[in-house]
DNA sequence: ATAAAACAGTTGTTATAACAACATAGGGAG
DNA sequence: CTCCCTATGTTGTTATAACAACTGTTTTAT
């Protein structure tokens, strides 16, 4: 395995690759490969483990009672997922996780990062750390969709997303980082309804729009 | 302080309450009274502690532009608020925290929760993991709440919700912890237009419904 | 340079939910 | 018991969004 990269992970940052060798020692830390439409973790079940995707990518997916998929995420190389739910391993997953492509995942069970090493295993802090903070911003993710997704009509979803990122980046004129589409899923409305919405605020004269690029008139 | 009591709240559980007293002087935790509707923490705030709620309550409440105040929780003793936010730091509030009657509030750094404590304070590694734990599970609430409002029908998400406490519940027939109106507000629909769709739903023989009584037919 | 694919906007129709206003039922308190 | 208050259900109207089908535009690949 590769620790300097593993070490370069969002879950391994700020140690060096020597400690993460010793870290997936003392974790024991279990590497498998997936061939491409593999399903990695299936809806339902109970994990206690979190998976680092260490090349290529995994899916995270909604697979509803008629059989429709929706993707939810996608997560590639130096990420985690299924964290959550191997915190609280009572609890069932909602989706179901698949192989995009040929992938290498590391599997670590989180009980064993979270019961102090005997080893004296100092890095263990560090990866507490790490876990907590994405844990966070995974929630504040979380918090600001449905925060986005609260108003009943899309002109009012569309301004509460499109103020809070002119906030965020500190300018009535930015860029955001979807297209219409995804915007659209983003905030639970149809793509073409959106258009349709931001055509109009446009004529009102709310917002000047170019693609992903928006102004935001007073 | 009554350290019996901080010793049973939700971060410190598994603590004693000597631990506890040991682990508050380390962490320079300090202590707060609060009249009532007095505000705690402002939206756009930065804030780096977590409030621990020793007495009374609080409210989390998002105030919108045009002075609309809606209630988003309310947080009781032994509960804390903010841990996102003093998770990440640089991140503004999205929300004002008030006093719902006169409070007392215990604010901790998380800063120094996180910073392995020089005087070997052994109790840190308990909180970090509380702190994770209580993380992860906000997480999958608002992951649930997320999955329950994506569908665009009332009707789906109604039954995105109840097939889910059907599951959860391990049976067909089930209460759920929701009148109407909280249950419309958790599904973001009117309620009203809620209370006809489960009528309608009754009507087709798709469920059954008493009050907070629920039951699923095949 | 051209074809193909992805992306974005437009329009008309239809389905659906919000809203408002009212009716009814239940559950205490006296 | 009956009054009151709250929770819930009902209905009709209106506003709004979904949907489908299409056009035009931009990007990418060859």
């Amino acid at each position: 395995m590769d620790f300097v990269q593993v070490s370069k992970t969002v879950l391994f940052q700020g140690t060096r690759p020597e400690d993460a060798e010793a870290m997936l020692k003392c974790l024991e830390a279990r590497e498998k490969q997936f061939q491409k439409d593999e399903t990695i973790y299936y809806v339902g079940d109970r994990v206690s483990e979190l998976g680092l995707v260490l090349s290529g990518s995994v899916l995270i997916e909604n697979d509803d009672l008629w059989g429709n998929r929706s993707i939810l995420d996608r997560i590639g190389p130096g990420q985690i997922f299924a964290e959550t739910y191997a915190c609280v391993p009572s609890e069932k997953l909602l989706v179901t996780v698949t192989a995009a492509e040929e992938t290498e995942v590391l599997f670590l069970n989180v009980g064993k990062i979270l019961r102090v090493c005997t080893n004296a295993c100092s890095f263990h802090a560090r990866l507490i750390r790490n876990l907590l903070t994405l844990s966070a911003q995974k929630n504040l993710n979380l918090s600001r969709r449905i925060f986005h997704t609260s108003a009943k009509s899309i002109r009012g979803r569309l301004l509460s997303y499109l103020s809070w990122q002119a906030v965020k980046q500190g300018s009535r004129e930015f860029d955001i980082p979807f297209n219409r589409q995804q915007l659209a899923d983003y905030l639970g409305v149809d793509r073409s309804a959106m258009s349709a919405e931001l055509g109009k605020m446009k004529r009102e004269g709310l917002i000047q729009v170019d693609r992903s690029h928006f102004r935001m008139e007073e």
